[in-house]
DNA sequence: CAGTGAGCGAGCTTCCGCTTGACTT
C-alpha cells in the first residue's frame, strides 16, 4: 500500500476505497479525534486562550491504528469535509499522527463520484490554517460559554444546570413563544360566506364567495344579514390570471426534519435514525448537509428518470441557491443514489422516507405547473360591500404530479372550478351565513419548527439539530408534551329562505399533540440569564460572532484577538453577578393566605417548583408544598396554592383510627394504620368522602389477603406473592423472577433458594429514573 | 415492571460539533 486517505465517514471510506485503485487503503476517523480537556475548561486563558487538546477517549483506538499505518505508506491524504470543522479535523490528525509536511496532502471532493475524487487528488494542497483558527476560536468561545456559565447557575439558581450558546437560545424560544400565548387576547368577528347558485348549459353549480371583510358584532353581522334580505346579487367584474407554482429545492437535514415531521409524523430524532441506515446501505447521500445543490451526474440521472416516467415537458433540470445563513456547503443535498430506483428497503420507515427524499427531488428537477385563477365580484344592490369566489384551474400540472410540500400553518382552501359568468350576470342566493371567528394565538413549536427557525436565525448545524431537541429535554428545560383541548361555543347565523336564523355552535379548541412546552425550570433559568447575560441570549448573538469567525477564515483577524474582546466583557459580568447578586427562585407573589394573613409566593425550590407561606424572618417557619404535575410558576393562582395546603387531609375514623388523604410522588393516596392505599387518578384527595375511604381500604386489603401465594415456615423472609405482573418470589425485600417452568404454588424453599442463588434481583438492575422535584397530580 | 409515599450532605454537575456504536432479563 502506498497511499492512505481518511475521510470522516465509514460509509464513505467503502464508497470511495471502491473508486480508488488498490495503491489506495482509505480509513475513517470518525469526525473529532481531538477536543479540549474535559477536565478543566481546557483553555489557558493566560496563554492567549492557548487551547489544551487531548484525544477523545473513544478516538484512542482509531488514532493508533492510523498511525500504524500512515507509517508504512508514502503519502497519507486528508480528505476530512471542506468546512470549518472538517479542516480541524485534518489538522488534528496531522498533529496527533506526528506528520511532517511532506508526509500528507490535504484534498477535498464536494460529491461521492469517481471523477471527483479522481479530480481532489490530482489537485492536493496545504491545510488551510485561517480556516483552522477560525474552528479554534468557535470551540473556545462554546466551551468558555458554557464552562463559566453553567457554574453561576449552579450557584444562584440550582445545581447541574447548563447553559451554552446555541441551547439556552433555543429554550428562550419556547419560553418566549409561551409567554406570547399567556397574553395573547383572543378577538372574535363575524365572517360572511353566502352560496349562489349558477346555471350554466342547464345544469345548476353551487358556489361559494366570501366577503373580504370581517364583521366586529353579532349586531352588525346580523344587520348585514337583513340588508341583504330580498337584495339583488349581480356579478360586477371576472378576472382571469395565469400563475405559476415551482417545486422547493431539494433535501437539507433541516428541510428534511421538517417534512418528515408533517408529511410522516416523524420526531427529529427518529428521521436521522431512519436517514442514518439509508445512507449506510448506501441509498441516500450523506444526511447531514444544509447545501441545496445536486451534483451534474445526479441531475442527468433526474432528467433521464423524469423523461422515462413523465415525458420531456415534465423536466426542467435546475440549480437551487443555498439561503441559509453560515451554510459551508461540504456535502450535496440529501438525495437517492440512484433516481432510478424507487425501492429502497423492507423497512416501512425506511421506505416511507426514501420515498420522500425521491420526491422531493425529482419534483426539484421538473417543471414549473401552470395555474389559471379566476376571481368574480359579486355586488349588492343594498349594501356597497362586495361577495368575492375564487377558483382554480390546473392548466398543466408539472411538479405537482410527484410532490407538494406542506406548511405548518394551516392550509387555504383552494379554489375550485368555477362554471362561466358574465358581467351584468345575476345570481341566485342560496343561503348567506355569518359565522363567529376567533383570532388565533402563534402556534407552539414542534421539534421541527423549532429547528426552522433555529436554523434562520443560523444556530446550531445539521449536526446538532437534533442533539439539541435531546438536550434541553434532558435538562428539564423543556417538555415535549399532549394537552386535550376544549370546547368554545359559537354564534352561527343563516339567511335562508328570507328568514334569519341564529344557533349556537361548538368546536375543539386548543388541543395540542407533540408540542414543546417550557418548564419552571426552562423559564427560570431563562429569566435569569435574560437579566444578567443579555448578549449571549440575544438571538443574533451567533450570527454576529460567525461573522467574525468568518474574517479569522479570510486571515482579516487574529482568532485569539477576537476571543480577548469576546471574553473580557463576558468575564466581568460573570464575576460581577456571582458577587454581586442573590440567589434567584423566580419568585412570585401570590397574595396573602386569608387565614393567617401571611404572605403567599411561587418559586423554584430545591426540589423544584413549590409554593411558600410565610417569610423567612417571620418567627414562625414558612411552610412549603410542591406544585402538582400540570401546574406551572407564572400561572398558579393564590386559591390553587391554597389548595395544595390542604393536604394531608383528615378524611375521619374508621375504628377511632384516623384515614389520611394526599398526594404523592405516584398520585393521590390514602394513609391509614401506617400503610398506604392508591386512590384512583380520577378522584380527588381533596373531596374524597370516608365511605369512598372505607371501600378503597377494603378493596386492598382484600387483595393483599390473595397476594400471599406460598409461605415457609422454616424461613419466613422468603414468600412466594402475587404481584400486578404475575407471581414472583420475595426474598428479604428484594424481588426476583420466577421461572414458568412449574405452577408458583409448586417451588419448594430449595427451589426459591437457588433462584435468589443464580438471579439478578429486578430491583438491581432497574434503571428506571426516578424524578424526585415533582409530585404528580 | 413485581410497590412505591424519604430528603443526610459531600461531591459533582457544564459547552458545541464531527462521527458511529451496542449494556440485557
Amino acid at each position: 500500500m502506498k497511499n492512505l486517505v481518511i475521510v470522516e465517514s465509514p460509509a464513505k471510506a467503502k464508497t470511495i476505497g471502491g473508486f480508488l485503485g488498490e495503491n489506495f487503503l482509505v480509513k475513517s476517523c470518525y469526525g473529532h479525534v481531538r477536543d479540549l480537556s474535559k477536565t478543566n475548561l481546557g483553555v489557558d486563558i493566560e496563554r492567549n486562550f492557548h487551547p489544551i487538546y487531548e484525544v477523545q477517549a473513544d478516538k484512542k483506538a482509531v488514532i493508533s491504528e492510523l498511525k500504524k499505518i500512515s507509517g508504512k505508506v508514502d503519502m497519507v491524504w486528508l480528505a476530512t469535509d471542506e468546512d470549518r470543522e472538517g479542516e480541524a479535523i485534518s489538522w488534528h490528525l496531522a498533529e496527533s499522527l506526528g506528520l511532517s509536511d511532506n508526509r500528507y496532502r490535504r484534498i477535498a471532493f464536494h460529491e461521492i463520484t469517481r471523477k471527483a475524487i479522481e479530480n481532489a487528488i490530482s489537485n492536493p494542497r496545504s491545510i488551510d490554517m485561517d480556516l483552522v483558527n477560525a474552528q479554534q476560536a468557535r470551540r473556545v468561545l462554546d466551551r468558555i460559554v458554557g464552562f463559566e456559565l453553567s457554574p453561576v447557575l449552579w450557584k444562584k439558581v440550582k445545581p447541574s444546570l447548563s447553559a451554552g450558546r446555541v441551547q439556552s437560545v433555543a429554550v428562550r424560544l419556547i419560553v418566549e413563544r409561551e409567554k406570547e400565548i399567556q397574553q395573547f387576547k383572543t378577538l372574535a368577528a363575524f365572517k360572511v360566506a353566502a352560496i349562489f347558485d349558477v346555471i350554466h348549459m342547464g345544469a345548476t353549480h353551487r358556489i361559494k364567495a366570501e366577503l373580504p371583510g370581517k364583521f366586529d358584532t353579532k349586531q352588525e353581522a346580523k344587520a348585514f344579514l337583513s340588508l341583504c334580505n330580498g337584495a339583488l346579487f349581480t356579478v360586477q367584474k371576472s378576472e382571469v390570471k395565469p400563475a405559476k407554482k415551482s417545486p422547493a429545492p431539494p433535501f437539507t437535514t433541516s428541510t428534511l426534519q421538517q417534512e418528515a415531521s408533517r408529511k410522516l409524523g416523524f420526531s427529529v430524532a427518529r428521521t436521522m435514525a431512519v436517514a442514518q441506515r439509508l445512507y449506510e446501505s448506501g441509498k441516500i447521500t450523506y444526511m447531514r448537509t444544509d447545501s441545496v445543490n445536486l451534483s451534474d451526474t445526479a441531475m442527468q440521472l433526474a432528467k433521464e428518470e423524469i423523461n422515462r416516467l413523465y415525458g420531456p415537458k415534465y423536466s426542467k433540470p435546475r440549480q437551487f441557491a443555498t439561503k441559509t445563513k453560515g451554510a459551508q456547503e461540504a456535502h450535496e443535498a440529501i438525495r437517492p443514489v440512484y433516481l432510478n430506483s424507487h425501492e429502497a428497503s423492507d423497512d416501512p420507515s425506511e421506505q416511507k422516507l426514501y420515498e420522500l427524499i425521491w420526491k422531493r427531488t425529482i419534483a426539484s428537477q421538473m417543471a414549473d405547473a401552470s395555474i389559471e385563477r379566476t376571481q368574480v365580484t359579486i355586488g349588492i344592490s343594498s349594501h356597497s360591500e362586495k361577495f368575492v369566489a375564487v377558483g382554480e384551474v390546473l392548466l398543466f400540472d408539472g411538479f405537482l404530479k410527484v410532490y407538494l410540500e406542506s406548511s405548518d400553518e394551516d392550509e387555504e382552501a383552494t379554489g375550485e372550478i368555477l362554471p362561466p359568468m358574465k358581467v351584468g350576470q345575476e345570481l341566485h342566493m342560496q343561503e348567506i351565513t355569518a359565522t363567529e371567528r376567533f383570532s388565533k394565538h402563534p402556534a407552539r413549536y414542534t421539534e421541527a419548527s423549532l429547528v426552522k427557525k433555529l436554523e434562520e436565525l443560523g444556530i446550531g448545524r445539521p449536526s446538532t439539530y437534533a442533539p439539541i431537541i435531546n438536550t434541553i429535554q434532558k435538562r428539564d428545560y423543556v417538555l415535549k408534551d399532549n394537552r386535550p383541548g376544549e370546547k368554545r361555543e359559537y354564534d352561527y347565523l343563516v339567511l335562508k329562505n328570507k328568514k334569519i336564523t341564529e344557533t349556537k355552535k361548538s368546536e375543539n379548541i386548543g388541543q395540542e399533540k407533540n408540542k414543546l412546552f417550557p418548564t419552571d425550570i426552562g423559564i427560570v433559568v431563562t429569566t435569569f440569564l435574560l437579566e444578567h447575560f443579555s448578549p449571549i441570549m440575544d438571538y443574533h448573538f451567533t450570527a454576529s460572532v460567525e461573522k467574525e469567525f468568518d474574517e479569522i477564515a479570510t486571515g482579516k483577524k487574529v482568532w485569539n484577538k477576537v476571543l480577548h474582546e469576546f471574553y473580557e466583557p463576558f468575564h466581568t459580568q460573570i464575576v460581577q453577578t456571582l458577587t454581586h447578586t442573590e440567589k434567584f427562585s423566580g419568585e412570585r407573589l401570590l397574595g396573602t393566605d386569608p387565614q393567617t394573613g401571611k404572605n403567599m409566593y411561587a418559586r423554584l425550590g430545591k426540589f423544584g417548583p413549590m409554593v411558600q407561606t410565610g417569610d423567612a424572618e417571620d418567627s414562625e417557619k414558612p411552610r412549603f408544598a410542591s406544585l402538582k404535575k400540570d401546574q406551572s410558576l407564572d400561572t398558579i393562582t393564590l386559591e390553587q396554592a391554597l389548595d395544595l395546603f390542604k393536604l394531608p387531609r383528615k378524611v375521619g375514623l374508621i375504628l377511632e383510627k384516623e384515614v389520611v388523604a394526599s398526594t404523592g410522588r405516584f398520585g393521590p393516596y390514602l394513609r391509614f394504620e401506617e400503610k398506604f392505599y392508591s386512590i384512583p387518578r380520577t378522584e380527588d384527595p381533596l373531596t374524597i368522602t370516608l365511605e369512598r375511604a372505607k371501600e378503597i381500604i377494603a378493596e386492598k386489603q382484600e387483595k393483599d389477603k390473595n397476594k400471599i401465594i406460598k409461605e415457609f415456615e422454616s424461613n419466613p423472609q422468603i414468600k412466594i406473592l402475587m404481584g400486578r405482573w404475575g407471581a414472583y418470589l420475595w426474598a428479604d425485600g428484594e424481588n426476583y423472577k420466577l421461572p414458568k417452568t412449574q405452577k408458583p404454588e409448586d417451588f419448594s424453599l430449595k427451589d426459591c433458594l437457588n433462584i435468589i442463588k443464580g438471579g439478578t434481583s429486578t430491583k438491581k438492575s432497574r434503571t428506571t429514573k426516578v424524578k424526585t422535584s415533582r409530585k404528580k397530580g
